[in-house]
DNA sequence: CTGTTAGCGCTTTCAC
DNA sequence: GTGAAAGCGCTAACAG
């Protein structure tokens, strides 16, 4: 049963006497002694035992702050004794239990992301630039989906602090007009930061783009395409980034010369069917829209669904543009016009703001730019 | 600074004394002599200290035993002093910590899921529906994609088993051919589900879906309305989903009498390049197919877009069939014939298993139901 | 350079 | 019914 730990053979283990509390061996064949590395002994009886400082302590005869020491890389530590330590952990494969590291700092080094859905491109990909630069700074991650529902998304923070994640990444949902759960979270002093679907209300920092701007550039391509009747079918007041792309719709018609009809404005809960019905209610206007600026391409594309469907012709009857350039914008037909975010880049970004935060809290807000995008849906040549 | 715990007043609070080393206070308005929670003055040194169940017995005069036994429910409790326990747990806003309670336990109640990636429809979706099961059964996730490399696969297997995960739900990456880390987990007694890209020289539980009979229909389909020269653009052969809907493939060819050309057979990385390159090689082949059959959806657009590109009629001159039913493929024009399978049921199906094995261990593979649904991709009418 | 001790928050015997 | 004490795995302050 027990190899020996010299000449690998079998038939010659025979026990020695005990030292220390440890059961010691002799092989017979090859005269040498041994004791049995505790990790091993222990694994017998409890099927999951992970190996611990202790096991290296006792079958090294040290203790296990000499252990804890040599493997956390302390200098003032015996050139040899760590040398011997180093060696059994590896040979036992060694891997410090993190949960104990986590009780005694509280510190658990998970950062928790909550985005309101992963269906569309968009929170996937910010959640893998965030991915990057967190894993690489040792952190994990926990992802959670709110599915646009407040609720969720309060269970899901409780929960996530719950779990003493180091940190937050957030984008709320259509629902949430109430921020308490996140004032909770500050008053706790977990970091948090907010990205696309801010809270400005909150003092911590935010990511966003240049929603404005990309809005802005969206429209005055519209207008210069020749459209004069540009509806926007909007998210809800309740998000900023809905009420930046709405200030850079109008403001565009402003500059322009053109009227604002409150009609073709229409705020919705970014859902799929409303977008459907939206879309429709509008081209069925006595007086139709003869452009659209969607608040993002899955409301775009929805559009163009409709439209399509209606028999409406698009760029000729219809411009549309989206936001975020969605690579599925550049699959369908016509291809769609859209403003590009750097939508990694703002995983990244919030991520490594998250990171700074942790060290010396700062609140700011940071802006990516965001470029238009011209492709087919609104070329109206 | 204090306020009366009666009347709530804060100017007539003064101190009275110390019992039992706790600060007592009196309030000369109401006349009332009250203890400050413990929680309180702890909040004040340390800004993030939680309630503990030690600031509770603390507080009540009595011992952490009695404490957490009325917090878990333990029946043999006098229900005066549960009353009481409750009351200034909730009052408090104690919330147990889940490090402790793991380190002593050994159990995290976090599930690992890893994915080669989720930019596409498909993992997302099976995140989600394993989402659903998982946190109603009290679990958190933690989510990982390999990016589609061996290496990163490894890596994240390891850090997903330092962090203690509970259970492993795992898809494989297409360069996973050394499967020794998932033998580590295994012999660790980590419970590890697989799903979509299995493993099945593993001996634990799969869930796949009938990819033989989806690509079996999807290819007699393509047979039935009159291709002839049918393609299969597949996956590598290291995974088995890949073998199985090459053999569906192969059979319905064998089944109808067509011959089998491997120069219609190509098998590749799913990566988007070479999608692209392998597409435009077969519409370049001296006698190019008239239809493909593809491994995936993602794969199946490429296709379309290069056929477009070279001005390949579909479904005229190019029938196409995908898998997956990809949102996107209603959405492409035309639109896209592909095999549906239940994603989000899929993972939910892997995540019971993933629970049940933690109960009761056993191994056996899963499979779900497909079902072809014809599009415009694949009318030859 | 190394050992001893205490403690992170909690559950769980074992006593009384 | 309740308390005391041990211990999960680890780090760090304090002694030598």
């Amino acid at each position: 049963m027990i190899k020996c730990a010299k000449c690998q053979q079998i038939d010659f283990v025979q026990k020695s006497g005990i030292v220390r509390g440890k059961q010691r061996y002799f092989c017979k064949a090859c005269d040498y002694h041994f004791t049995l590395p505790e990790a091993v002994e222990n694994r017998k009886n409890k099927p999951r035992h992970q190996v611990t400082i202790i096991d290296i302590a006792n079958e090294l005869g040290i203790s296990k702050s000499t252990v804890s020491r040599a493997l956390r890389g302390h200098t003032d530590i015996h050139e040899g004794t760590r040398k011997m330590i180093l060696d059994l952990a590896q040979q036992l494969e060694y891997q410090p239990n993190p949960l104990a590291n986590a009780l005694l700092k509280s510190r658990t080094n998970i950062v928790g992301i909550l985005v309101p859905e992963f269906r569309h491109y968009f929170f996937p990909t910010v959640i893998m630039g965030a991915q990057e630069i967190l894993s690489k700074a040792g952190y994990n991650v926990m992802i959670c989906q709110s599915d646009e529902s407040y609720e969720t998304e309060v269970a899901n923070v409780k929960a996530l602090m719950n779990s003493r994640v180091d940190g937050l990444l957030v984008s709320v949902t259509t629902q949430t007009n109430n921020v308490d759960h996140f004032r909770t979270v500050l008053r706790k002093q977990v970091p948090l930061v907010f990205f696309n679907r801010v809270c400005p209300e909150l003092d911590t920092p935010q990511v966003i783009v240049d929603d404005y701007a990309g809005a802005f550039q969206a429209v005055e391509h519209l207008i210069q395409q020749g459209y004069r009747r540009i509806a926007h079918l909007a998210g809800p007041v309740s998000l900023l980034v809905s009420r930046l792309r709405m200030k850079g719709y109008l403001d565009a018609l402003q500059k322009h010369g053109l009227p604002v009809d409150n009609e073709l404005i229409i705020h919705y809960d970014l859902t799929e069917e409303k977008a459907r019905i939206y879309a429709n209610y509008l081209l069925s206007l006595a007086q139709p829209p003869d452009a659209i600026f969607a608040i993002n391409d899955p409301t775009a594309i929805e559009i163009m669904l409709v439209a399509k469907s209606r028999g409406v012709k698009i760029p000729q009857e219809l411009g549309i543009v989206g936001f975020s350039n969605d690579p599925i914008s550049a699959i369908i037909e016509p291809p769609l016009t859209t403003v590009e975010q750097p939508v990694w880049e703002m995983g990244r970004q919030a991520a490594r703001i998250l990171l700074e935060q942790m060290e010396n809290p700062r609140i700011e807000t940071y802006q990516l730019p965001t470029k238009l995008i011209v492709r087919g849906s609104s070329m109206n040549a």
